[in-house]
DNA sequence: GGCTGAATACTCGGCTCAGAGTATTCGAGG
DNA sequence: CCTCGAATACTCTGAGCCGAGTATTCAGCC
């Protein structure tokens, strides 16, 4: 059991809908993408209909009223339970105040960039530095528009949250690739080293029976593992 | 078809290893842990065993050996084969250079957060600078560690990119809840009084049918649906 | 008045993933 | 020499998630 209930952000953004008026699954997914949620909070059909079931297997929510409009097929309308604002109000709180370990791909990248040699990584993190300038842009447009239309900043407060991030994804990596060009990141040079006995026909095996010998004094504590705690 | 044959990260963080030489899972577990990976790319035994099937269903490994040693329970040694070489760095340089969307739950949490008052969500904010403030010493201790037991920077550039990011989501953070209190923030008076007209009993329905003669002419645009693409 | 494409409103099956549980062996300490 | 905990090496099951697919309706346009 993974403390809540019910674990999907989705079922949050749910539960946020449904405290202002009751609505139909669909209804819901209309609205959270008019407001630009679903940027945020990934929505998807499958799961939106799988949350609602499992929010009503747990009283969060309640069917209202099942019903058919012409010919369409029958939409039933939920509405939140008093149980479940609590609820609701309790999980935002914990979501803002509470940081969580969140693994993304470009850290599990770095961790193994090692296995590329050095000059290729820098030149990956540049082509990876373009393109996040365009998505930068795009998210600045988001919000010159949003500030044209009226839109104040606290309703497009995540979007300005992913564009901080992305600023300083941007400057770590752009750094990044200057310090590996440069020599200025420590180990580079046994780094390069390294891949140079590659293409020369070694394995990491034959390196490693002695990583002084091979690469240099700086290597003499490579072998070991990191620990810290 | 998720474009990747095996999409999970650690499936990567495997190849990595065999590339090294062949291995048994375990001992593949072992080898990530002791170098730290597994802050960087999720592990735990049901997927390393799950992807090490997949990977070898795709022929990208292939298994060399089984044997028991003693008692124990037989393990599987498992080889890369050539083919995954080439797809093993490939999908380094993708991940290295190519961003993608990462959904995270603060995002989800900001993009929720007109739904509590504005006063309470600064308080909220401010207890995860705390928070973040601790996480930020762990990691720096874990540098100077490695500093110490002469690692050099780039094995540990995965866990500097991480208090990278952490110093940019402190420094937000901090600022927003400085914003909100302050009124910095557009749209913080609005919001203030919408919370206000909750607490008298008034619900979403009824502000919203008249915003501006509720909340005052910055509330004009509010209903409308922001678009942007 | 018939066609087309967008919008409405879901359903379904497969795949991934987590992580608790199991069974054995080894080493240290009393 | 016996026990107890740590390490070894997985297995299993159910929950969650994804997104392509389905079926219908409606508005616009020639």
């Amino acid at each position: 059991m993974t403390r809540r209930r019910v674990s999907n952000p989705l079922a949050l953004a749910v539960l946020g809908c449904l405290a202002e008026r009751p609505m139909h699954p669909y209804e819901i997914s209309t609205t959270l993408r008019s407001r630009g949620k679903e940027q945020s909070i990934r929505l998807n059909y499958g799961s939106l209909y799988s949350v609602v079931e499992s929010l009503q297997k747990h009283r969060l929510i309640v069917a209202q009223e099942t019903r058919r409009e012409g010919k369409r097929p029958e939409r039933t309308v939920y509405a939140i339970t008093e149980e479940a604002r609590a609820e609701f109000e309790d999980w935002l709180a914990e979501l803002l105040s509470t940081p969580t370990k969140e693994y993304t791909s470009l850290e599990a990248g770095l961790s193994l960039a090692p296995a590329l040699p050095p000059d290729e990584v820098a030149r990956l993190l540049d082509d990876r530095c373009i393109r996040l300038e365009m998505d930068r842009r795009g998210l600045q447009a988001g919000h010159e528009m949003a500030r044209e239309n009226g839109l104040p900043e606290i309703f497009v407060i995540d979007s300005m949250f992913r564009q901080a991030m992305l600023d300083a994804e941007l400057a770590f990596v752009g750094g990044l690739a200057t310090d590996i060009r440069s020599g200025a990141l420590a180990g580079t040079k046994g780094w390069r080293r390294m891949h140079e006995l590659f293409d020369s026909g070694m394995t990491v095996e034959q390196i490693m029976a002695d990583p002084v010998g091979h690469l240099g004094e700086e290597a003499r504590a490579w072998g070991q593992p990191h620990e810290s705690e």
